[in-house]
Order: structure tokens, then C-alpha cells, then sequence
DNA sequence: CTAGTTATGGTCATTTTGACCAAAACTAAT
DNA sequence: ATTAGTTTTGGTCAAAATGACCATAACTAG
């Protein structure tokens, strides 16, 4: 280990301005399903908020501020998300810290990104102003900083996650049917899946509780409503405040 | 933690402490192969350095320091492993942003974390002294500030990547013999394997690529060398430094 | 009452997995 | 030189999981 870089931190001189440390903020991705407004199937939605100052004043961006001194990093991720967009999400996880030295024009800020799941009844309550707008997750326009990578990234783990993990569910209400479920895997893989076979597995995970009720009002046999019991995976550094 | 940064926050009066920004490190965890003393087969090891200041002086830490203006996040994990190991990784990735409030007793800080493998020609030659040492990654005692959860999250990552990606050669040389494979696999998730089933699996990934060489010198029949082809998944944010 | 549609249960062939066997190929010991 | 011991390598076989597909149940709309 030298000594370098302990000097040109430490030396107070011109060049210290420039060795100011990377500024550090919190941003969210945030989806949630919404029925496609052409075929009424559900389809990943996102909330963006408008750019009110330089740099790339005007364009739409993830939701994010500054982490404030006094609280964890999911801490302002969650409180990022209830004041811009009004939201309690059922789902958070950190998703990546992002870096790179030219992020933003102005300055260096490394942002530490989370992705969020919010239930439907919960989406439909959320703000909509001039300056917070929700969009097609496939269909986004070009977007401020980095953000259109950000959310690329954050579409590939929520399709990781979502064969592997237990992440469906949140994007769905309490209580669902197996044919809802099914039409999650098929909105973010973007593919059809057999019903029968789908059907099987998901019967087959312990996790998937059946209950007697069936969901009434629909066209056609009343399906019966399922429920999900088990627990998210805690975060690795989940201590939130006390 | 080199002092460069701790110092700029740490000379500041109490109250505009109060109001710096969270102070931002990046730290790795390393691992290698290395034969165990007991049984000779190969084990996880990782090198930990001692801390020489408070808080935690004394007791052992991973190697990490502060992120410096100019370069990114990867750089920074990349340059600070070779500075205190003098090691260059094979495969080196984001593990996690620790920033819980408690993390360091003296100030708030976010941590960065990297996690990296190096192959054991590599690791044969890191440096070794009274302040950086290495350990048995299931035998660490009590780390520095969460070090301990954070290796542990690192060993649980590096299981997972391990069953779906391509990790394992880069623990290993250019050439490998199948049963090396199956016995960095027997490492790290501490379980025995099939050597006949295990061999089917890797010959039926066509990453996996069949030399004319043997591997002489052994006891017993000459096992076939293999090499391993094809790219690690590159980072949502490796701008690298141009 | 009938047609249309979804929910649900099931079959069947194919693929993948796990447990196990046996020959090949080399070294070390007799 | 022969044999015993060990690892590599190729193989079988049953069990389990997967994918394609069919059939009936149960409801609504006409």
C-alpha cells in the first residue's frame, strides 16, 4: 500500500475540489402491472418523473434523491418511493451501485439503484402530476443519464428472479388465480405458456396455498383464488432503523 | 481504509460532520484455491488485511479502501486488490452496497463491495506479511465492522453463481482436468459429487472445450485437459477507465 | 338449450437427473 | 513380470421433471 494517494487526498490545495468525493443518491425502479391499453392483458408499467433542472432538464428519469445521514439505504429507497410517487411497494431490493465516471456531466455521483414490486390496488392509488408519469416498460423513450441501462438491467433480474424466486406474487394481490399468475410469467418473459403446464408446477410449490374461495364475476368457470405464503429473502444488510 | 479520505471528513468542525454525505469505500472479498493443510484438497482461502488504526485496530478486515475521483467503482476494487495483495483477479464483480447506519462506530459509511477469484498460480504468488494474511474462508474468527456477513453473503453468492454460471474456471488454471472441476464444485459447496454423472453434465456444455493434452505425472491413469471458452457476463456499468 | 370459453385433470413421449456398474489406463508394490 | 490399487472414462437403468397435447367440468352469453 503507498502513500500517493494519501497525499493528493489530504493536501488542501486547489486540486482538493476536485478530490471531493463522488456525491452518493438513492434511485428507485419501481414496477408495477397495468392492462395494456391495446389487448386489456396486463403489462409491466413504470413510474418516471420529469427533469425540473440541468442536466437533461425536461427528460424523464428514475425516481431518486440524496441518501440523507440518518437513514439505511433501503430506508431511502422506500421513502424516495412514498414521496415521489406515493407508493409502499411489496417488494425491495438493492439492485446495483452504479458508478461510472460519466454518469452525469456535471459531476461524479455514484448512484445506488433499488427496484421496487407494487400490488395493483396499490398502483392504481399512486400520483400523477405534470411532472410523474407512468410508462410501458417496453416501451420507454430515451431517458436521462443512464437510466434507460439502469432499467434494462432491472428487467433482467426481474426475469431472473421470477424463475427462480418467489417474485410473482408481489406484483399481485393477496389473494389470485393460478391463470393471473400465469399471465405475469407471460407479460415479463414475453412468451405464451401452456396452462395445464404451469398449472402443475405451481401446484407443485408448497408455497401456493389453495382457499376455498373462487373468483366470482367472470365470463366464463370461476377460478379458484390461491394464496401465497413464505416470506421474501432479507437483504443482506437489511438493518433498518431502529 | 486508507486515511485520505477519512481525514477530509474527520478535520471538518462537528456540526458540518453532521451534515457531510455518508463517506463511500469499496472493499473486495478475494478468493482462491488452496490445497487444505490437513487433507491436501483443495479449499476456499481469502486474504484479510489488519487494521493498523482505530476503530477495530488489531483485528483483521477485508482489504478495501476509499473510491478515488477518477476512476470507477470496478477500477477502484481492481486497483486497491492489487495494492494490498498484489493480485490481478480473474473474475472480479459487484457483491453489494453495505450501508446500514451502524456499520463503523466512528462515522457513517457505504461500502462497496467486490468479490474476486484468482487462479492459484496467481494466488501462489500474492504477498504475504505481519498485515495481510490468508485464511480458510469457513475458519475466519471475528472480522472488522460486518466483514464477517459480508463474507458470508460472498460465500452464498459464490455457491449460486457457481451451479448456474461459469465461475469455476476462473478459479482454476488455463488447463484443468474434469476432476479439478468437480473438486473446486466439492469445495465450495461442501458436498460430494458423482465424478461420472459430473463429468457428463461438463461435457455437455459446449463452453467446455476437449484438448489433445493429458495431464502426466499423476498415480494414476492420465486425465485429459480441458480449457474453458467463453466471455464472463460483463457488469451493468463497466465503463471502464479510457 | 346450445355454443363459446376458461378451468382443471389427465396422458404420453422426451429429456434430465441420480445411483450405480465396468472397462481402460496408469502407478506402486510384490 | 505380475498384481493390486486408484482414477478416468464410458455406459446402463430407473426415477423425476418437462413439453405437447387431449378431454371433461363449469360457467356465461345468446
Amino acid at each position: 500500500m503507498k502513500g500517493g494517494g494519501t497525499i493528493y487526498y489530504s493536501s488542501a490545495n486547489v486540486s482538493e475540489r476536485q478530490a471531493a468525493p463522488p456525491s452518493l443518491a438513492i434511485s428507485t425502479v419501481i414496477f408495477a402491472l397495468r392492462p395494456s391499453e391495446s389487448s386489456g392483458r396486463p403489462t409491466l408499467w413504470l413510474p418516471l418523473v420529469r427533469r425540473i433542472r440541468e442536466p437533461f432538464k425536461g427528460m424523464w428519469a428514475l425516481p431518486g434523491g440524496p441518501l440523507s445521514h440518518a437513514e439505511s439505504l433501503q430506508d431511502a429507497a422506500s421513502r424516495n418511493l412514498r414521496e415521489t410517487t406515493g407508493l409502499a411497494p411489496s417488494y425491495l431490493e438493492q439492485l446495483y451501485a452504479f458508478g461510472g465516471l460519466h454518469r452525469s456531466p456535471t459531476q461524479r455521483v455514484v448512484s445506488i439503484v433499488y427496484w421496487a414490486l407494487v400490488q395493483p390496488t396499490e398502483a392504481a392509488l399512486a400520483d400523477e402530476s405534470e411532472n410523474v408519469r407512468w410508462f410501458r416498460a417496453d416501451r420507454l423513450g430515451e431517458l436521462a443519464f443512464d437510466h434507460n441501462a439502469i432499467v434494462d438491467y432491472a428487467l433482467w433480474r426481474l426475469r431472473n428472479k421470477l424463475a427462480y424466486g418467489s417474485v410473482a406474487y408481489h406484483l399481485l394481490g393477496e389473494y389470485f388465480t393460478l391463470a393471473q399468475v400465469r399471465e405475469v410469467y407471460e407479460a415479463v418473459l414475453d412468451r405464451q405458456l401452456d396452462p395445464a403446464n404451469f398449472r402443475r408446477q405451481l401446484k407443485a410449490t408448497p408455497e401456493i396455498e389453495e382457499t376455498g374461495e373462487y373468483l366470482q364475476g367472470g365470463k366464463h368457470r370461476p377460478p379458484r383464488l390461491y394464496r401465497y405464503t413464505g416470506r421474501p429473502g432479507l437483504d443482506p444488510d437489511n438493518r433498518s432503523t431502529p
